[in-house]
DNA sequence: AACGTGACTTAGT
DNA sequence: CACTAAGCCACGT
């Protein structure tokens, strides 16, 4: 996949929304792409918030993006930093453990905007 | 315009 | 418990 080149106004704002949500993310907590789906009302799915996490290194405010992880608690975006292991060393410096690429104790981690935020 | 693919998720077998 | 199918939506070929 791949970010538009000349992105909609739409979709602009759809990054937006979602950068926003990210930034929202305490240190040390994670949340998942389909949280951010069903916080910003479930109009899209899960995947289109992982396709706006594409943006987030062109975004002009930083974006968290190590702190969006799936509902499993994979880092399956971790091929998109920099380098492979960029994503899990800024989750442990924050005091994340990762094995294996599954964050450790995931459960209690886990920060869900829809309930956060209320 | 059809088809494959993907930073996903849920439901069914 | 694992594996598959299907829903999801935008994008490149």
């Amino acid at each position: 996949m791949s970010i538009p080149r000349n992105p909609t106004e739409q979709q602009r704002n759809f990054f937006q929304e979602v950068h926003e949500v990210v930034r929202l993310v305490p240190q040390g907590r994670v949340t998942t792409y389909g949280a951010i789906a069903h916080y910003l009302g479930a109009r899209h799915g899960a995947r289109m918030v992982g396709w706006a996490m594409m943006a987030a290194h062109t975004a002009n405010e930083y974006v968290p993006a190590h702190r969006v992880i799936n509902r499993n608690g994979l880092l399956t975006g971790k091929h998109h930093f920099a380098t492979p292991t960029a994503m899990q060393e800024a989750l442990e410096t924050e005091g994340v453990t990762v094995v294996e690429d599954q964050v450790q104790d995931f459960k209690t981690r886990f920060w869900d905007p829809a309930v956060e935020l209320e």
